[in-house]
DNA sequence: CTAGACGCCAACCGTTCGGTTGGCATAGGG
DNA sequence: CCCTATGCCAACCGAACGGTTGGCGTCTAG
């Protein structure tokens, strides 16, 4: 068997995802995570530091891979709109990154801290802030957490709507999460304080 | 120093309450608890059998006090909006309920378990269906967990909102609440499959 | 060809976990 | 006044926790 360190660091990543978001931080161990990858622990060591850290990296990582080449198409509040729909899609596909991130606004002391980390946020922020005139990067910023994590939260909202409307199509319910996250983002632009204006 | 053991009781509840609302289930030790509360961990095993169902005690406990003497005011929609408003303005007085119930819909095994045993429950459920003419009990208590289960969503959504913009006073956040509450309960009636119309 | 750096693992460390046990003190019925 | 049931606690249990260590095998620079 070759020896493949970057492997070795994804399937630790990975199975870190899968873990965190079945179990929390707290309710993962360390052990689990390395049984699942088929690693030994002393690598997440090795190569995060510690758990608390681990867990910083595989929300990043799996941020990274959510966020990545999800642009704007257009300009106006019809664009943010189609974004957050894509967005949507994205989170429909990998349910984990959701609950990582509920997680971390849980249980971890800085609420959203990894989403300000993550590499592809400034880009995207820059794209948001030029398509509905926000003054500078560090609202728009926020702007983005903010539409993200109304994502996040609209899709437990829908979850939720399955279980009490078990038949309802999931195509109905992506459209209402679009409307949804749209009205509130725009509600947010509306009373978000905007100097200089 | 006489003996109470009804004091000891909820001493533990309340503890329970406090330790549980701050790190989850998982994150919660026994010993914390009965340090917090004063008294020895073996009560908890005593009086509620396990750490799980403790748990459960201390979620239906806070619900009741939160569910409790909370009647729909009037008929019609407006009604139900004007009930969120009071719901939300005890959420806000108590955070740690929000905070619990969104911890058992991310850890425990069934979601909103606790939801549905709630003692008051059902005196609020058939307020609703008469209110809204909903059919059957049932899709009443359906609608009711999604209703208390939105409203804790939109206690997130606010304090999101607090976020991004640290000025807006918080009267102006709860009724952006409630018309958000209302809306969304309104919407999952509209979707709510009814049986005989 | 060889020396050392490095990926990796088995085994281990002290601590804390959920849960149990034995006994002391007290309350209340006879 | 005693006897039993019960509230309560200190101490303890095996297991699992996050984290560390020593050494084995394998790559690679010189």
């Amino acid at each position: 068997m070759p020896r493949d360190t970057t492997s070795t660091r994804e399937r630790l990543l990975d199975a870190g995802g899968r873990q965190f978001a079945a179990t929390g931080f707290a309710g993962t161990s360390v052990d689990a995570v390395s049984r699942d990858a088929g690693v030994n622990k002393e690598r997440i060591y090795a190569y995060f530091g510690s758990k608390r850290r681990f867990f910083d990296h595989v929300l990043t990582h799996r941020l990274d891979g959510l966020l990545d080449g999800l642009d704007l198409d257009g300009h106006g509040e019809d664009a943010l709109g189609r974004w957050a729909g894509r967005l949507w899609d994205r989170y429909a596909a990998d349910p984990d990154v959701a609950r990582l991130l509920a997680w971390e606004s849980l249980e971890l002391d800085e609420p959203a801290a990894a989403v300000q980390r993550v590499s592809s946020c400034s880009e995207v922020a820059s794209h948001l802030r030029d398509a509905l005139a926000v003054p500078d990067d560090a609202s728009a910023r926020q702007l983005l957490l903010s539409v993200v994590m109304l994502v996040t939260s609209a899709w437990t909202l829908t979850a939720l709507t399955a279980l009490v409307a078990p038949g309802t199509a999931a195509a109905a319910r992506r459209t209402a999460v679009v409307e949804h996250a749209t009205a509130l983002a725009r509600a947010t632009l509306l009373v978000s304080p905007r100097p200089g204006r």
